[in-house]
DNA sequence: CTGTTAGCGCTTTCAT
DNA sequence: ATGAAAGCGCTAACAG
């Protein structure tokens, strides 16, 4: 319609500066009552939005925000976290912001707590945390609020705290999802293995728990008679995972479908390939490197995605957009959840190569 | 790592002035030989990217670009690539251009010519075209060919044809998915019903033709016996598709799967809705809202979307990168093909909330 | 309280 | 051929 609208054009319609409206636009106070309402009347009938990459580079002040999350390892999970916020970092290249990275064992509970009490001393405007000990991070959002510094969840989010936002999947869809593509590709009389992960020093994480018991609901709501397995996975004591699995298919006459509810899938399908067991039907989490790889080869089945890029995007793209705009933020974010097979995985790109 | 570089660094360190390194960055010439060299030199060694947005500001010339697809209904497909394209614009609001759109009939051959004719005449820097006609598409590119115009095709893309680049599904991997799908979801046995369009004035489109293929080819590789029926199934003649339809419940003992390779696949489900007829499975292309319908009332099982959004938007992102840097492109795009079911279909958004 | 001015990084114009 | 300066829309600092 109407050309773009600038300050200058408020200002004139108002009849005061530019300066004036800024400091309306902005909250910034010193403003006689009679200005400020001629202003706010015009902005009613304009549509006006601040160009954020303009007000970028006028803008001196600059912000200190920290993230907080599990161990990065290559071509996992938390790496494309870190790379969504690294993107939106560049996408907002002019806004002047430091981050400062803190990474917790995300097994070890005491590695989590100790890197919690670090960053709870520190100063900054900001804080995006991936959870996983509750307990903990509870007691860091409690510190947070109190210092009245927002701070954002992505992958999880944990009831009790009081976030800004989170951006994660929706963990119990999640697991109905799982029922429903691996129940649709086995016989009704097939077992299925669920595999989920164990940590120490903490009960199941959320999203585990989440995810079953979608898993679970599923199959009862649409009466499945599968019969289900629940089978115990440790990532820091992987020669239990041998063992269970070594009874798994030693004992069993028919080979179970597997579904495994954390994102190292892969595995269990290198088990399944060395000891050359054909035709099980696999439905894992998370397009880390490794599961892409067993999708290709044909060891999973379907692959699903909960666009981890995106979440630390938006994670971080929200958080400047309430530090510097007070921009109003959207609390409950759920992310897709992406289905990939062998035949579509060579497309899947999501963020990766967005200039966002 | 070192702070971010601007062009008056590189003209320090180069010993020139900001206006020379502008220059040389963008070819405008009138540089000395060696004035020239001295910044490519520095060039090499720093990591320097000219900001979009501040460069869009200060940009004086503004950009005309023709916008043909067919026409846009809401709701469905091709509003969401208009959705798109409209996108970066927004994304990229201070580059000055100037969208005209010429949508025409995709299922009357003459209404693309006198179209495409008349946009044939028109003063543009670039065009973006979504093609349905093969020969009426080629005589509009030879013409841009002639005068140097840049052209980007979305939805598909046309073999003969030079453009800048193409923004589409892989068609044919398209229809080996559907394939997989919907084998692995039935008995052995199942015949499968296949709907493709048919169009007045030309062959079937390069998308139905290409998707049939991948279809066929997937089920002989995989040594599949279903029985398949091919069906043609017409937008402008409906009367026809209730015979079809007709036939092939009434005559058929077990009823078949089905597979719609356009996006009305809507029209079938409610056609199984209106009769009935239960227990089909369905397997159909892309989200328009009555085919959102249909999978959330479980008349679907699968829909496949092909990113109408993400084309737009980097169909329009592409071309003004190309216009304002000549920033080399890719040539080939093959978007994402996402796999939808009851299930996941709610938090689908792709590009819809992107700021992008 | 408010208008004016300088400056962010970039492009463009205008002298030189 | 090249440097200096003005201007894009915005924020910040400074006089009044």
């Amino acid at each position: 319609m109407n050309k773009k609208i600038r300050i200058i054009d408020i200002a004139k319609m108002a009849g005061v500066s530019k300066g004036t409206v800024d400091r309306v636009l902005h909250n910034r106070g010193n403003v006689s009552e009679s200005a400020r309402l001629a202003i706010e009347k015009v902005l009613e009938q304009v549509n006006y939005k601040t160009n954020i990459h303009i007000s970028g580079i006028s803008l001196k002040r600059s912000y200190k925000i920290i993230l907080t999350t599990p161990e990065v390892s290559l071509g996992a999970y938390w790496e494309s976290i870190h790379n969504g916020i690294r993107h939106a970092l560049e996408e907002y290249e002019n806004v002047k912001v430091e981050l400062q990275v803190f990474t917790y064992n995300q097994y070890d509970i005491y590695s989590c707590r100790q890197t919690f009490e670090k960053i709870a001393g520190f100063e900054m405007d900001a804080l995006i945390i991936g959870p996983t000990f509750h307990e903990e991070t509870l007691n860091l959002c409690k510190k947070m609020d109190d210092r009245n510094i927002p701070y954002i969840f992505v992958d999880s989010t944990i009831e009790s705290a009081a976030p800004l936002a989170f951006f994660s999947a929706d963990h119990y869809v999640c697991g109905s999802m799982m029922a429903k593509l691996i129940t649709s590709i086995i016989q009704p009389q097939t077992n299925i293995a669920i595999f989920h992960a164990v940590r120490t020093g903490d009960r199941s994480a959320n999203t585990t728990i989440l995810r079953k018991k979608g898993f679970a609901d599923y199959l009862e709501k649409n009466r499945c008679t599968n019969l289900v397995l629940s089978i115990p996975f440790s990532v820091t004591e992987p020669e239990n995972n041998e063992m269970y699995l070594f009874r798994l298919f030693g004992s069993q006459r028919d080979t179970p479908a597997i579904v495994v509810l954390n994102s190292r899938g892969n595995l269990i399908a290198d088990y399944l390939e060395e000891n050359h067991i054909e035709d099980v039907k696999m439905i894992c989490m998370d397009l880390t490197s490794a599961n892409i790889e067993a999708l290709k080869k044909g060891r999973i089945d379907f692959l699903i995605g909960q666009e981890p890029e995106y979440q630390g995007f938006y994670a971080m793209k929200t958080m400047l957009e309430y530090l510097i705009f007070k921009k109003p933020v959207t609390k409950q974010n759920y992310v897709q959840l992406d289905i990939l097979i062998k035949e579509n995985i060579d497309f899947y790109k999501r963020l990766s190569n967005m200039m966002y």
